[in-house]
This record gives C-alpha cells, sequence and structure tokens, in this order.
DNA sequence: CAAGAGTCCGTGGGGTTTTC
DNA sequence: GAAAACCCCACGGACTCTTG
C-alpha cells in the first residue's frame, strides 16, 4: 500500500528540502571550503527562488570571489521584487553590527568562513564538537544550528563522525509532534532516546501498518534521525487531533538490546569542580572507564546502558495503548 | 537548574483601504 | 475595477525572565 493523504506530504517536503540543498552541494566546486559556503549561503534563506536569483546574477557562489557588497545588492533586489526567506526557517538577524537581517546575516556568514568553520568540519571527531561551535554564534540557537548542520551533513564531510547515526537537536515542533504521538509530554530525557528508537524500528513500523518502508532519496536510504525530526515537526503542524501510535513492548525491548555499546557503570559521584553528578562508565571495547555526566548517560540510556529499567520506564510513558483507527494517522511518521 | 512564560523580531497570509 | 499599499494577526525561533 502506498502512502497516502497527509503523510505523504510531509515526505515529498522532505524529498523536496533534501533534492535542493543536494543540488546546490553538487552544483559547483567539490572543495570543502566552497561547500560549505554555499550550504551556509542557502541555509541563510532555505529558499529555491533566492538562490536561483543568485545564480542568475552572479553566477553559481563561489566563496573565493564573494564580496559582501555585490552579494547585499543583488539580494536587496530579489527581496525588492519578492520573498527571499522561508517563515518557517528563517533566522534572527544576530548581533554583527548592521542594521536589518540581511547584512547582519551576510556578516555571520563571513565570519563563519573566515573561523575555518570548514576546517572544523573536515576535521571534526564529532558532529556534536561542530555543532558546540556554531551555537556560540549570535543568532543560531538550537534549531536553526541543527537545521544549518543537517545540511552540512548532506555534503558527507562529516561522514566519519561517530556520532553521524546517534546526534540529533529537537526542535519545538519535533517536541510537539513528540507529545502528539504518545498523548502526554515525554520526559526531556527521554525524548531523544525516543526518537532513535523512531528511526531504528521505522521497518518493523511500516510492516505492522500495512505500507511500502519510506525512503529518501536516489540510494533508498531509511529515514534518518533527521528526517524522524522533520516529519515530527510537519505532524505537529498538520494535525489537529492527538493521537498514539500503537506499539509493540516486546519489539521496544529488543531494539534497545541490539544497541547497548556501554559494558558497565561501575561507580558515581559528584564532580568536584563543577558539582555536576557523573557516572564511571566501562565501555565494551575499551578497558579504561571514563567519567561521563549524569545528564549525557540518561539521555543515552536506551542506547547505551544494559538497564532493562530504563525501557520498562519508558513503555510507562508511551502509553502503549493501541488508539489510532485510521492508519493513516501515523503515516506522517512510519 | 530546568521548565515555562513572556518578549522581540520578521515572515506570510488574509482582508481592507487607497490609489490610479 | 484592478493593482498597490496598508493593517492585523498568527506563527516560529531566539532570548530573557520567572518560578518552583
Amino acid at each position: 500500500m502506498p502512502i497516502r493523504d497527509k503523510g505523504q506530504h510531509a515526505f515529498y517536503i522532505l524529498l523536496l528540502d533534501v533534492d535542493v540543498v543536494q543540488w546546490v552541494i553538487r552544483t559547483g566546486s567539490q572543495d570543502p571550503e566552497e561547500m560549505i559556503f554555499r550550504v551556509v549561503l542557502f541555509d541563510l534563506f532555505t529558499r529555491q527562488d533566492t538562490w536561483t536569483h543568485i545564480i542568475e546574477k552572479i553566477g553559481h557562489p563561489v566563496w573565493a570571489t564573494y564580496d559582501r557588497d555585490v552579494y547585499l545588492q543583488v539580494l536587496k533586489e530579489a527581496k525588492a521584487a519578492g520573498k527571499i526567506y522561508t517563515g518557517s526557517f528563517q533566522k534572527p538577524s544576530g548581533k554583527y553590527g548592521f542594521k536589518g537581517v540581511l547584512p547582519n546575516h551576510l556578516a555571520m556568514l563571513e565570519q563563519l568562513m573566515e573561523d575555518d568553520l570548514p576546517g572544523r568540519v573536515v576535521n571534526a571527531k564529532r558532529i556534536s564538537e561542530v555543532y558546540d561551535w556554531l551555537r556560540s554564534f549570535s543568532g543560531l540557537g538550537p534549531f536553526n544550528t541543527w537545521q544549518m548542520l543537517q545540511n552540512i551533513v548532506y555534503t558527507g564531510l562529516l561522514a566519519h563522525c561517530e556520532d553521524l547515526d546517534s546526534f540529533v537537536v529537537l526542535g519545538c515542533g519535533a517536541v510537539k509532534g513528540l507529545q502528539r504521538c504518545f498523548t502526554t509530554r515525554l520526559n526531556t530525557s527521554m525524548q531523544k532516546p525516543v526518537v532513535r528508537w523512531m528511526q531504528k524500528t521505522q521497518r518493523l513500523h511500516f510492516e505492522r501498518l500495512g505500507y511500502t518502508p519510506a525512503t529518501l532519496g536516489p540510494k533508498k536510504h531509511e529515514l534518518q534521525l533527521a528526517d524522524i525530526e522533520h516529519g515530527l515537526c510537519e505532524l505537529d503542524k498538520g494535525r489537529p487531533e492527538p493521537f498514539v501510535l500503537p506499539i509493540n513492548f516486546e519489539s521496544t525491548l529488543e531494539a534497545v538490546k541490539e544497541v547497548w555499546e556501554v559494558s558497565h557503570i561501575a561507580n558515581q559521584r559528584r564532580n568536584p569542580e563543577s558539582g555536576v553528578m557523573e557516572y564511571e562508565v566501562y565501555w565494551r571495547g575499551y578497558d579504561e572507564p571514563s567519567w561521563e555526566p549524569a545528564s549525557v548517560i540518561e539521555e543515552d540510556a536506551m542506547e547505551s546502558v544494559p538497564n532493562v529499567r530504563n525501557a520498562v520506564t519508558l513503555a510507562h510513558q508511551m502509553h502503549w495503548h493501541a488508539v489510532t483507527s485510521d492508519p493513516t494517522h501515523v503515516v506522517a511518521l512510519f
């Protein structure tokens, strides 16, 4: 059975976004610096019209020949003729010493490039490093940073990062979407694990509901964390009625068991300097333990700690009674 | 310290008024 | 009468302040 109804919308929007970003990335120099310049420039507007307008006026954007005045002029003309921003992705102007959004956005772009965003991306061990660094810029809050980072991920330059498959940030929309799914607001520490769990068990849900699994891109990838997050946002926008996912408890436990990576937790302490609660974690495959902040471990507990209690807690929070009478209600996600 | 409420800023859409 | 200008409201994310 093909995906239909409003759920289809969510995927089409998603596919469009990915395709446009891919086009931005693949058209032009494949030098990391140039690719990232194009991605960030595109990300400021996240609008295909704006990108096309730039190309028509000055050709494919090139960092090596970038000139603020030229870009400002072209974008001002575009703005005078129509819209250049997208409502839901619009970034605050940030504080870069200019009046108005546009010059401040360009100034932020320049700052990112001059402070070597490309180098930081190429040399990053973890995506979270790049995220934290981007977050320090004025105007880049949690959600916009995440969006920008996702577009950077599409370049493939972060493919070597160890947290490529686990790093996710949930925006307000995604949290509301989760609330729609599970009728109750999930405990903050459970939100990300639940989204990771949704990603890992997506096939099971498609099968259970009798739908062809949704795939993205020419290579028919499974939905990634970013896609699930995105889907949750669309869900929040499009659905007036709250509903609940019917969930199989046993399969959830199986999903949790499959991804254990922590060997065991030996100790806990309060960090003498910061006062933060920490756990002494032994990692599977490594002899040396490390002290990890409790918040991190608890957040990742679904994935990493061999502690069934976490799964049971989750089960209780999720209200797993099968409810929806119309399977199309869950199609936006699964 | 975390969660929630409130403010700010800018977009977008719909409707109304003004202008030619 | 059509197009342009204007107004108002809702929305979303960042940021700040308050509360428990």
